[in-house]
DNA sequence: AACGTAAGGATCGTTGAACAATTCGACAAG
DNA sequence: CTTGTCGAATTGTTCAACGATCCTTACGTT
């Protein structure tokens, strides 16, 4: 019953005043209230948020390692913006990741959180509410490559979508875009659960690529 | 003309004393100057190297982050001792990552560069230099790794290796642990030259079992 | 002997101020 | 129109200080 509690032990060592920082930049750049290639100035921001310039330069290094942030030499940071090159090289990386995880065979629980995923985008779809479908699409996936069961491989999806998120922001129309893939998720799942790992792997690959295009399309980094 | 001059344009953000600090450090780490559990003192630090406090911790934050740091809040920062886990984890990573890429056709670039890590480990086990065979071993990986063309999977791999080495710092006897695959690795890359991708796939499966099994064994944080 | 508590020292967390280094735009000179 | 120079603004880094937290030791209680 004592081995219950080992579950908090990471709440335990949380919260330093550099991490609450970052967790509020991070959050505050995923939601667009910072937009890629802005610049963020030390003094407004620490004296915004009442910390001290050292503090927030430590928060800003954590988010540079997680690429949210882009820090050159004596000129600041900026939101990261990031380019064409980059997006291809994010769906690379999900090709790998996804790719590996739709060729096992996943966890009972695994399984369910891919159905829940699939179902929150289909309920999100019928409402128009496209920023819901946004998130349970991401939450697809997510849910896809836990099959891993990796806690480093979905420590770098989460990373991965940090960025992908920065992309959302840039282009032109985020909510259409992720329309054609409530269907998309519904017919990979079906693979999955009946098994046909070829199939599943080869429908992954053709739903990479379909993204990808859409994405680079109405992507648009030159303003 | 002027245009290939912006290849040296990540050249010239480089080097900030923070920066340089950390790869002092990461330097220190992979030699074993600094143990797996050793605690990291800001002020002895700081003061040996000529830097303020400040700047080192965000040194740390780097690291950190990179998994070479341990860090507890108000305790300070320990180099990171892996869990036996975490090795697990690391295969995990590799199977997937190392997976991949023999599913796909390598590129002359890349095949050029696992022959040559593949024969320099054959060389350095001729004569008895199993740290070359260790650092020719990871080559061979980081060669693999590189067919999937993607410079964040090549940086995640960095990463990997990075933790690895902590594993063989706390290793009985990490000498004799990279003998086995010096005629793994000629194997493998047989199989790879050969198109063979079904059978390459299997074998790097059936290695990566072998060397987790073998280092697992060999390994023992508990001091 | 096991345990709870208190005191003290060491180290980290964070701040605020200061100064050097660097960038960048404006403006003058050629 | 290009090049050189100046100054304001911002970052890079240091330093000293103080509160907060942890660890150890000692002491007293049960």
């Amino acid at each position: 019953m004592v081995a219950d509690l080992s579950q908090d032990r990471p709440r335990l060592g949380r919260s330093s005043t550099a991490e609450r920082v970052a967790d509020i930049l991070r959050e505050r750049i995923s939601e667009g209230f910072f937009q890629p290639g802005q610049r963020l100035s030390e003094e407004a921001i620490s004296e915004a948020l009442g910390v001290s310039r050292n503090t927030l330069r430590e928060s800003f290094r954590l988010l540079g390692h997680e690429r949210l942030l882009d820090h050159r030499l004596n000129r600041g940071v900026f939101v990261r913006l990031p380019s064409v090159e980059d997006v291809s090289d994010l769906y690379r990386v999900r090709r790998v990741l996804e790719g590996a995880a739709v060729r096992r065979t996943p966890s009972e629980r695994a399984l369910t959180l891919i159905r829940e995923a699939v179902r929150d985008a289909e309920r999100a779809a019928e409402q128009d509410d496209w920023q819901g479908v946004g998130t349970a699409n991401i939450r697809f996936h997510q849910a896809l490559v836990s099959v891993n069961e990796s806690p480093r491989i979905d420590e770098a999806m989460r990373q991965l979508f940090a960025e992908l998120r920065l992309v959302f922001q840039v282009m032109e129309n985020p909510r259409a875009f992720h329309e054609p893939f409530v269907d998309r998720n519904r017919r990979l799942l079906g693979l999955i659960e009946s098994g046909r790992t070829g199939e599943a792997a080869a429908d992954l690959d053709d739903y990479l690529d379909h993204a990808e295009r859409l994405l680079i399309r109405a992507y648009e980094p030159n303003r």
